[in-house]
DNA sequence: TACCGTTATATTTTCAAAGATATAACGATT
DNA sequence: AATCGTTATATCTTTGAAAATATAACGGTA
């Protein structure tokens, strides 16, 4: 169409429009991707050490996820268990798994937002 | 409705979905929220400078800005004078004037969709 | 009790982004 | 030529976030 965005750049190519989301809770954002990819593989692993791991993402860091998230919650996501078998370890609530679910899904609505104005864009 | 997100939060009033957008151009971000106000900004003063002083932005970031817009664009959307009546200025082209266009629609867009999610969030 | 791998926490280090500062070039006006 | 406020650019400093490091606590098992 004449007069569209991609005419005025000079690589349009690769043009699309993206963005990311997250939970707000009292205008401090407190659930985006990240915490979600952490619950699925802490889940997987039973371990929010191996989890992180995976992530490439500090131990620290993601122990701080869990504590804030459990903090935030009516009910804990993550229970944790320092020590025993195998030096303990860590399991997930459903309060998570509907985390997760409802966070999979909020991601394809926004999958298509971001696809359908990133064709406007091309149009 | 049972088994909602806000019913297994502990402070659900404040609870709501936010993101932000930008434009991609060979995967890396170029067009954000930051720089629409700026170019709005300069047509208002006439001025980089002074754009970048109202926004408490450094002149320095504000010029980076400007020249990565520019170098990215087809035809520039900002036309500096160094020196002059005044010592100089900026003026914008009507190709910014197209772009701020696009990006308030935009926004006006992905404002909807938030609305829409902040609202399923409650349900 | 010693061991294990995990959770829990504090401290230090690194590093990149932002900011601050300084200086030169510019071009109309006087 | 001197002045003015702007653009243009380099360099130094700050600072804040992430990463790295270190250490203790925990609770089964052998």
């Amino acid at each position: 169409m004449a007069g569209s965005i991609k005419d005025i750049l000079k690589n349009p190519v690769g043009i699309k429009v993206n963005g990311s989301l997250w939970i707000e809770s009292d205008g401090q954002p407190f659930f985006g991707p990240g915490p979600v990819e952490l619950l699925e593989r802490i889940e997987a692993t039973g371990s929010i050490s191996m989890a992180a791991k995976e992530m490439k993402m500090s131990y620290k860091k993601a122990w701080e996820l869990v504590s804030q998230l459990n903090a935030q919650m009516a009910a804990p996501v993550v229970i944790p268990q320092a020590g025993g078998e195998k030096g303990g370890g860590s399991t997930i609530t459903p309060e998570a798994a509907k985390l997760i679910q409802y966070h999979r899904q909020l991601r394809e609505r926004f999958a298509a937002f971001l696809e359908a104005e990133s064709a406007r864009l091309k149009k």
